[in-house]
Formats: structure tokens, C-alpha cells, sequence
DNA sequence: TTATTATTTAAACATTTGTTTGAAACGGGT
DNA sequence: ACCCGTTTCAAACAAATGTTTAAATAATAA
């Protein structure tokens, strides 16, 4: 864990911690001991706890958030420059495949998908807000890419079974340690590309579901 | 809040507050103010936290899990007198019909809804045990009538929708206060009848989605 | 009634929590 | 060498946590 400086090591403690064992279930005392930090290190690098959370945070999802979005504009503008709109399966995939892609990138990034992929269910606001206003910009480019590639499907339906893939996804990105069977995690069973594959196609089977 | 029992009382708060503020940021001390119990209360009745957490859950998914069983047993013994293989849509809809509408029934219901959709990504073995234990053998009698309903789906790939299956179940759970778009509550949006609906086909779809 | 059990209560318990403090140690520049 | 801003550290802080205790009260049965 060293060799890093302090205020990377209290992140990836932080990330890891967070994640597995839940924001408000952490103390800083364990966090200071996985990352080999005196307790007060916390406090002045962050100023609290809770802005540490949101360090850790804004550290992965800025970037990611970056790839997502050129991914979609990508497809967004190439279907401008054909004339031909977009079709929900591109942008499905340009959503949601950087995302897992991402996850299998390091075990700090999938314990950071982890982590937000449960916020989305989050009871709690502090967790919850810290990354939504992240996530609600890019969210907005893609429903309104999706408007465009299925134009006959009324608003409230779509934005409804938008939120059910939101669902499935956060489910997936949680799912990285324990799988609610009893048999070994999905993520393990399968392989990591394959997760991905099936995961679009059950996702945009459900967008496409007739009416 | 008054004229039941203390015990009673203590049930349904700690199912408000577990829901809506998590279980590890609910106090024993606001737990026993919003029952109008003693602090001590919730020890005496319950011996701890923990196990009132227990009793919260069991006292719900108990009788819930009965319903959900019969439903499905329904359908599988109406398959074997017919000689009909049992649909993927009469089985989804034995499982999660009942679910839904039993959340609809009264606030608290919803409130445990929330709880236990949760608890499925919930990264604290407390509260994941608890309700695992309750529900894994109502899984393998739907997983097993779903593989009679699409024998020709490969049994990893069955395995895999399932949980997305529940990874979207758990979403719309939740979703009782909070949706992910700023929007207001899609729960609030669409009648709770068509949510159902809407819920179903799309799981359905994605259930049945070509390789 | 009295005796006995069940429940409620306020107080105290020992831990654990996030945060603050002030001095010590470090590091680079003059 | 010196100074100075940055970082680390052990210690202490007040507040909050789940749990226990023992006395008071209520309820029940004989």
C-alpha cells in the first residue's frame, strides 16, 4: 500500500472501504490503519470524511464520465452525418461498455463501480448526492439520443424502461463480490466480455419489448 | 403511532427508519422516539438491533414468500396437468405480481419493500444474511420452473438474466422515493398497475432475447 | 387482597465515532 | 547553518452509539 503518498493511499483505502463495507460502516480509524496513515490524515487532507467520500469519487467518475460521453456524442454525430438516427443498440453499448470495461481496469476500479453502482439505491443522501449531479448530465445526452432512435416509443415509457436498465446495471456493477445465488459470482462465471455482451442484449431486448 | 403494542410499535418504526435512513444510520435513541418507546425498549423486546432487524424482516417475508410460492406452484402444477411446458411470463408474473402489489398495500409495506430491494446490493453482511436465508429456496423453485419453460437457454445464460432479472426487480423496489432522473418519481408517474406491466415485459423481453 | 410476573423507566455503562490540538519531524531554499 | 511551510503524530475532545442495570410501575393470577 505504500509508496504511494498519503492522500492517494487514504483514496484507495478509502475506495476499497467504502465500497465493501459501506460509507457509514467505515471508521476512520480502520481507513487510517489500511492505509498505513495516522488517524488525523483524513481530516487534513479532506477536511472530513465526508469530503473524502466525494474526493473519492469525482477522482474515477470525472474521467469515466469524459469517456462515456464522447463514446455517445460519437455516435450521435455519426448518425447526423449519415442522416440515418442512431440506433439504441450503439448507444446502449457506448454507455454502458466503458463503464464495465472500466470496472475490470484495476480491483480499486471495481470496487469504485462497486460503490456507485449501489449509490444509485442509496437510502442515504449523502452518499447518494455526491455523485448524482455527476451523472445526471450524461444521462440526459443519452436520453435524448435514445429519443431520437425510438421515436415511436411514448416518453414515459422510455424514461421508465431507462430507469429498469439503471437498475439492471447497478446490479451488475455490484454484483462484483457476491451474486444473490449462493454459487460463485456470475462476474467469476462468466467471462468479463461475455457479461458485457449479454448484458446489452438483455437490456436493449427490454427497451425494444413491444408495447 | 400509539394504541399498539410496544413491540409493534418498535417494528414498524425500525421498518420506516431501516428503509429510509439504512440500517446502521438508524439510533436505537430516534428508533425508540418515533415508536414513543423507552430507550431500552428495543433490548428488552428484541434482545438487539440486530435481531429486531430480523423480526422487521421476517415478520413480512414470511407470509409474503408463501404467496409467491403458491403462485408459482400454481403455475407449475397447471403446466404438468396439461401436459404444457409452464410459460416464462406466468412464472415471472407469479414472482413479481405479488411483490409489487403487496408493496401497494400500505406505507409500511412499502417502506419494507424498499428495505429489502436494498438489501440486495447491500455491501454489510447484517443485513444481506438476514433475508437471504429467506428467499434463496422461493429462487431455486422459480429458476427451476423457468429452465422447463426455455429448456433450449443454456443454463449459465438462464442463470445470468435471472439476475439481471433481480438487479431490475431490486431497482424498482427501491424506487419508491427516489428515481434517478430529477423527475419526479416514476412510481408517482405511472399507475402503479402499469408499472407492473411495464416491468414485466421488459424482463421479459430481455429473458427472451435471442442469443 | 397478596404474590408474582411482565413491562417500563431513567440512569449509567463501556465503546466507538469524527474531529481538533499542539508539538514534533521533515524537506527544500537561502 | 538557518528558517519556513508542509506533513505527521500521539493525545485528547465531545458527542453518539448499543447495551446493561436496578428500581419503579403495571398487569395477571391465586
Amino acid at each position: 500500500m505504500a509508496q504511494h503518498s498519503t492522500k492517494i493511499r487514504l483514496l484507495n483505502a478509502a475506495e476499497q472501504l467504502f465500497a465493501r463495507e459501506g460509507f457509514h460502516n467505515t471508521s476512520l480509524r480502520s481507513l487510517a490503519s489500511l492505509a498505513e496513515a495516522n488517524l488525523a490524515a483524513t481530516n487534513y487532507h479532506f477536511g472530513s470524511k465526508e469530503a473524502l467520500l466525494k474526493a473519492v469519487i469525482e477522482r474515477r467518475l470525472l474521467p469515466l464520465n469524459q469517456i462515456r460521453e464522447t463514446e455517445i456524442e460519437k455516435v450521435l454525430s455519426q448518425a447526423r452525418e449519415s442522416n440515418i438516427p442512431p440506433t439504441a443498440d450503439a448507444l446502449l453499448r457506448a454507455f454502458i461498455e466503458p463503464t464495465l470495461e472500466f470496472r475490470n481496469s484495476s480491483s480499486g476500479a471495481r470496487d469504485f463501480i462497486s460503490l456507485i453502482g449501489r449509490s444509485l439505491n442509496e437510502p442515504d443522501e449523502t452518499v447518494r448526492n455526491c455523485f448524482l449531479s455527476l451523472i445526471l448530465p450524461i444521462f440526459q445526452v443519452l436520453l435524448e439520443g435514445l429519443r431520437e432512435a425510438l421515436p415511436q416509443l411514448p416518453q414515459k415509457i422510455l424514461l421508465t424502461r431507462l430507469e429498469f436498465i439503471m437498475g439492471t446495471m447497478s446490479h451488475v456493477m455490484c454484483m462484483s463480490s457476491h451474486s444473490i445465488l449462493n454459487s460463485p459470482s456470475l462476474t467469476e462465471a462468466l467471462e468479463q466480455n461475455e457479461l458485457i455482451q449479454q448484458l446489452l442484449k438483455f437490456v436493449l431486448a427490454g427497451l425494444e419489448a413491444p408495447e
